[in-house]
RNA sequence: CGGGAAGUGGCUCAACUUGGUAGAGCAUUUGGUUUGGGACCAAGGGGUUGCAGGUUCAAAUCCUGUCUUCCCGACCA
């Protein structure tokens, strides 16, 4: 195959292709308001299915939903003064309701902490009444000045857990637990190797004590962060004044975590799995995983097509058939755009023949197997090996863009030719750090572990931590 | 927000330099023939040229402003 019509070549300008994908599966368009992206019907059900396995995840962990208002009073939000500093210069503000000028304004909601936490101030009474774990779906809006469909924009849609607890140690389990969550989400369903650790300082979420993350490195060596966890201590909640009363019958101020992965995991697929003929969805985040495509207009094909899709849905694997009159080749083509896992092929000559035809869309492969085989077996195993490859694909190209260094020297030289993760000692200095973005804009993606046997690059004192460094999308 | 580029039917572009009735391909609609890797023939429909001002007898074209998109930087999920 040499590459979708509409799309431009993936090592030719990967932006380009980039929203090249995005266009031609139809997963989003642009808006009338920059920075804000309407979903199509494609892009609507990969984040439906997120949606549908994640909060099934947050749930088993003990997680309730609920759901915020848009809005926070100015006074709200400036509770918090960490908070404050780091999303003021991008929040939103509502000023008129009506035709009337607010007697306070009111911000749209770029994160909702200080509703979360306003609410526990009312709540939380007793340690009895801890820990209360909640999450909410939602969009939010930051008033961001660059935009690109799911990785950045004014709006977006992401979901935020916000838990209270009595106790430090619980409260620190719960920003370690959902991290897990998380990577194993994003490992075992979207079929992205992940990288988790520590953000540094200067990094880390404006409130937090500290910010865990999970990095995936896209196909061009680009890093993206793409789920957070946030130990915030006491921060919180003894600006909100949180307090509840212990077992000894003092008064103690709560524990709380907040974390949040966003539609920015649509970004993550694209840009991990896809190629020049378009998308490739992970079977198992896959809103339609099989393409039932007729090549003749019979009705042998048709009956053996509307046979073999009551046999997928009864077995949970979602198809559809192209009844459309596009040609076959059309469907074929907009199918593999779409990203669709598996294509099943149906026609007269392979009727003909006792075979059918199944393709799959991650190495384009097509077999036949016996038209009296079991499709089904054949379909599973089929997905359990297309997510399988995909990991390992990701995978491999990770290992392959991923540097253990010691020196500048070697980090100057790998910029030069392939980014990807690089890691290093480090002293643990903001000042290093920022030295370090003078070499095209590197950045830190997280410290992975406590080293006090090496040499900062940078600065040449003992190290504290080994770190990852890395470009930001 | 700085540096660059661009906005013309749904999409890609032409006409702009040198002002004078906006044009093509694709897509779409109807009818027919097709369908094993992006079909073919025929006939239609669709644009106050991103928006707002200005210059002019006359503006897609010249001027000013503004909005949006793309690329490169600074900020972020």
């Amino acid at each position: 195959m040499n590459g979708n019509k509409s799309i431009t070549r993936r090592d030719e300008d990967f932006a380009k292709w980039y929203t090249d994908v995005v266009m031609a599966a139809k997963l989003a368009r642009y808006s009338n308001v920059k920075g804000c992206i309407l979903y199509e019907p494609n892009g609507t059900a990969i984040w439906e299915k997120i949606q549908q396995v994640l909060d099934k995840k947050f749930k088993e962990t003990g997680h309730k939903n609920v759901q915020m208002p848009m809005l926070i009073p100015e006074s709200l939000l400036r509770k918090e003064g960490d908070l404050v500093k780091g999303f003021a210069p991008e929040v939103a503000w509502v000023t008129e309701g009506g035709d009337k000028k607010l007697d306070e304004r009111l911000c749209i909601r770029p994160t909702s902490e200080t509703l979360f936490s306003d609410y526990y101030h009312e709540v939380v009474k007793s340690y009895k009444d801890l820990p209360l774990k909640y999450n909410q779906w939602c969009n939010v809006m930051r008033w961001e000045k660059e935009a690109r469909p799911f990785l950045r924009g004014r709006e977006f849609f992401w979901q935020e857990g916000h838990t209270v607890h009595a106790t430090k140690e619980e409260a620190e389990a719960e920003t370690k637990g959902m991290l897990d969550v998380y990577k194993e989400f994003f490992e075992d369903y979207l079929a992205i190797p992940v990288l988790t650790g520590r953000k540094t300082e200067k990094e880390k979420f404006a409130g937090a004590e500290y910010t865990l993350t999970v990095e995936a490195l896209m196909y061009n060596g680009v890093s993206l962060q793409s789920g957070t966890t946030h130990y915030f201590g006491q921060k919180f909640s003894k600006a909100y004044d949180i307090r509840f009363v212990n077992s000894n019958n003092e008064f103690e101020y709560a524990y709380q975590t907040s974390w949040g992965v966003s539609n920015r995991m649509i970004g993550a697929i694209i840009m991990v799995h896809g190629d020049d003929n378009g998308l490739i969805l992970p079977p198992r985040i896959a809103p339609i995983q099989v393409a039932i495509i007729k090549a003749t207009t019979d009705n042998e094909t048709d009956a053996l097509a509307r046979k073999i899709q009551k046999e997928l849905d009864n077995n949970d694997i979602s198809s559809y058939i192209d009844d459309s009159d596009k040609s076959f080749g059309f469907k074929m083509a907009e199918a593999e755009v779409n990203g669709i896992p598996v294509r099943i092929e149906l026609g007269k000559r392979d009727i003909d023949n006792g075979v059918i035809t199944i393709s799959r869309r991650d190495t384009l492969e097509k077999n036949t197997i016996g038209i009296n085989d079991n499709v089904v077996d054949y379909v599973f195993r089929l997905m359990d090996s297309i997510q399988a490859n995909l990991y390992d694909r990701a995978l491999k190209r990770r290992d392959s863009m991923t540097y253990h260094v010691n020196t500048l020297d070697e980090i100057k030289k790998i910029m030069d030719t392939q980014p990807g993760f690089i890691y290093s000692p480090w002293c643990g200095s903001t000042e290093c750090e920022l030295k370090m973005k003078e070499i095209k804009g590197l950045k830190s993606r997280c410290i992975v572990e406590d080293n006090e046997d090496g040499v900062c690059p940078v600065c040449g004192k003992k190290s504290k931590h080994t770190v990852v460094w890395g470009i930001q999308y």
